[in-house]
DNA sequence: GATCGCATTATGTGCAGACATAATATCCTT
DNA sequence: AAGGATATTATGTCTGCACATAATGCGATC
């Protein structure tokens, strides 16, 4: 029983597994797999195209369509919001507002952002609790200018919250490292000094202008997942 | 000038960004969008698809489509193999390959493969330089049931880019985490005893069988990025 | 021989109509 | 009132056709 789109992605897939088609080769055009398989090309390209995007093949007009040479693999993740990420543990959630303050941000913060260093950002620095243990240290950047006003008390409701219910599917990008912890994060978080933390930076802007810089500091043991 | 999908998309998420359709709110049908912006209601579908597998809507058959309550955001990055990821860094690559054996892996090795412990697997460690810096230490268990014969010579080509280029196209998961460098790491790749590792983990599978788990422990300042 | 322009071609997108599928709502029965 | 069969409805997908767009490669021109 072949014919929808996801069987001909499955054929594709297969030819090339067995090398029929091998990494580099180009495929019969779409009009010839769709005469070949019965189906309409509509059909054919809506099977390639996913492939495509899931960068097994690569597909240039005219060119023609040629199965990928370094399968460069796509991993999608997603990027939950932390008191979700914490429930979905089966855990509680709770946050401490440890400074809020206004003013100019470090060099670093400004030129991610692309403000001046003279630019006044709100700094905010939340402790997120999972059962009661140190979860993960956000230290974050707001941009006010580009905030709907009257800003919330960030103290009864964490800034990553509020910014995804008031700030509508902004874009951004999001970068992984490792970091030591510092001697303050060490104290704060209640870990042993050279502990080995998990970083996520989170630059946000809406379509004109930075929103916020967002750094988490997750604790030891904390992992990303994804299924690829 | 409106009507490719990817107008009406951009103008769904313009909708969506001023609140004009709140998160969780139900918006108008396919076939109510398609006469309102004047076009076909596979147009339509087209833009509103790409915004659910964005996770901005969630899509029901009957129920109807919805704008996510909570926004997942999706992050997509891509996984390249070591040698290009150095060179793409304007490095060389080179690699030492430590040590090679085969035997029963670890406990954890071998259920996160879902084998039993007494398989027989080979196991691998090798070093990445670039430009003769150690890069990445790769500690790798490879299952010889499900690989093609013959094996090649590890230690001249990398098991790495034999795989992408033998194994084509298999499914997998990844994790990443940080881990402090163990005493071995630290001397292998000349780090201060307590450096912060960035740990890549990897799974593969063909369609039955598992091929191979992986961990690359990324020397201090790594970083992966992404953009949304 | 080099360059520009044009025809060719494969993919990208659009339209109108149709049927499939899943999930809800409704009505009927007990 | 509870339960199950059925109608309804919105999305999912397919077809066949059309035109748009980009890139290649050929040929004409200088």
């Amino acid at each position: 029983m072949i014919g929808g789109w996801e069987d001909i992605r499955a054929e594709v897939l297969r030819r090339i597994r067995v090398r029929d088609w091998p990494p580099g080769d180009l495929i019969p055009t779409e009009e010839a797999l769709a005469i070949e398989f019965g189906c309409a090309r509509a059909t054919v390209n809506r099977a390639l195209r996913e492939l495509a995007e899931a960068g097994v093949l690569e597909r240039r007009r005219k060119a023609g369509t040629r199965v990928a040479m370094l399968p460069i693999r796509k991993a999608t993740l997603d990027i939950p919001v932390i008191r979700q990420e914490i429930e979905a543990r089966g855990q509680t959630h709770a946050f401490r507002l440890l400074q809020q303050h206004e003013g100019p941000p470090p060099v670093p913060v400004a030129s991610r952002l692309g403000l001046p260093a003279t630019a006044r950002l709100i700094y905010l620095e939340t402790l997120h609790l999972a059962d009661g243990q140190p979860f993960v240290l956000e230290t974050r950047w707001l941009n006010p200018a580009v905030l709907p006003a009257p800003l919330p008390d960030f103290a009864a409701l964490s800034a990553n919250e509020w910014l995804v219910t008031h700030i509508a599917y902004a874009t951004g990008d999001i970068a992984f490292s490792a970091q030591t912890a510092t001697a303050h994060e060490a104290t704060i978080m209640g870990l042993s000094p050279h502990a080995a933390l998990f970083i996520t930076e989170r630059t946000t802007w809406t379509a004109e202008a930075p929103i916020t810089f967002v750094r988490l500091a997750h604790a030891p043991g904390y992992r990303v997942q994804t299924m690829v």
